[in-house]
DNA sequence: CGTATCCTCAAACGATCGTTTGATTCCCTG
DNA sequence: CAGGGAATCAAACGATCGTTTGAGGATACG
């Protein structure tokens, strides 16, 4: 093993923080790799570019969720009965753990950013990336879900995400209290979220 | 009337299109002035810095919002029954228009931005732009949603801010079909965000 | 030992950024 | 008409950006 890896590592796990932190436009690569404790080329050596690294920080932590969430899903499916509540459970808890797990606490807030970034190649990357997992959870809803059309099913879905997106990134008036630990205030938003989100797709 | 006020309105109606289009940091004054049609000097000028600009951008639109929304609200507040449909219409359908109105059409993508950029000064100033009308709508979901606590409360509009804010920034899967225009779009996206929204809110 | 390959490093490149300057033009007022 | 503050302008400032360069260090294999 050479230390190429770990430097690569280093820059990525900096880049996510950075990325969060800052942003991504705001965020330099001296910053970057001052934080990481890696030279300034380092970057374009191991990355080509600084693009090409947003990217992969992307890509690291979306493989992770996405298997999370499949896995999630797979495990409720061998359910006798399966539940609102279980697919959104399966949908929202990985991307919650996510934000605390694997040093990867920022990544949520990196998410919400990318897509205000509302920039078109990144937006067709996690198209990319994330678009066979929504279909597979889509036709879940769909499934429990037999009497809304698909363009009402879509719209649900879209305002779930929309919440989940907001609550996760901290984005929110609501803190974690000091006296709540961070797995307690984890599992509480988790509830939070899955009653509120079944009853919003339940909607009448 | 001297020619202040239109080069300073030029140049926020231009600042907002850019912000929204390309981001706070990446839209660059060079940019702006130049799609204003004013000169680079003209913004530290009329507005002493960047940020200072960001600043009016929000509060112009904002102080829009404020005063539509209040008023919405004040003319239900009238009727002898009020519904939580009602209240999230006032909270929901001048959002809605404002994104497609005076020539702000792009600014709640950029507020979306803002919320992403989590910039703690921005957060202070949008709170004190913004929390007393937050006050007032969680006064009165709080009355029309006596079972819940605060605490209940609060997560849910939390929630539904968020479910409404993606929705409105344009985020999510939903676009607007080619054959229906932009004011039935704007009708059936309020309608599937109060629907979604009020049961989400009724949640058990 | 020699050499080939991967990696790291300090330094510099050109471009672009927000801001400032000082001169010039505009327009109102006395 | 003359004077003066407000507004506009081209130009430049220093800083910082992403990227590139070329030399040097580390490691593995003949």
């Amino acid at each position: 093993m050479n230390s190429s890896a770990s430097t690569k590592e280093r820059i990525l796990t900096a880049a996510e923080a950075l990325f969060a932190q800052r942003g991504f436009e705001a965020a330099s690569l001296r910053q970057l790799t001052s934080a990481a404790g890696v030279n300034l080329a380092a970057v374009n050596y191991h990355f080509g570019s600084k693009d090409h690294l947003v990217e992969q920080v992307f890509k690291r932590r979306l493989d992770q969720l996405n298997a999370r969430r499949l896995g999630a899903l797979k495990q409720i499916s061998t359910q006798p009965e399966t539940t609102l509540e279980d697919v959104l459970s399966a949908f929202i808890r990985p991307a919650l753990d996510l934000s605390h797990d694997g040093g990867g606490g920022l990544f949520m807030r990196v998410l919400a950013r990318a897509f205000a970034e509302h920039d078109d190649s990144l937006r067709k990357f996690l198209s990319e990336n994330y678009g066979h997992v929504m279909r597979q959870f889509t036709a879940e809803f769909a499934r429990l879900l037999p009497n809304l059309s698909k363009e009402e099913l879509y719209w649900r879905i879209d305002l779930v995400t929309g919440a989940l997106t907001h609550a996760m990134s901290g984005f929110g008036i609501i803190q974690r209290k000091s006296d709540v630990s961070e797995v307690i205030h984890r599992e509480q938003t988790a509830e939070h979220l899955i009653r509120f989100a079944a009853a919003g797709l339940r909607a009448p």
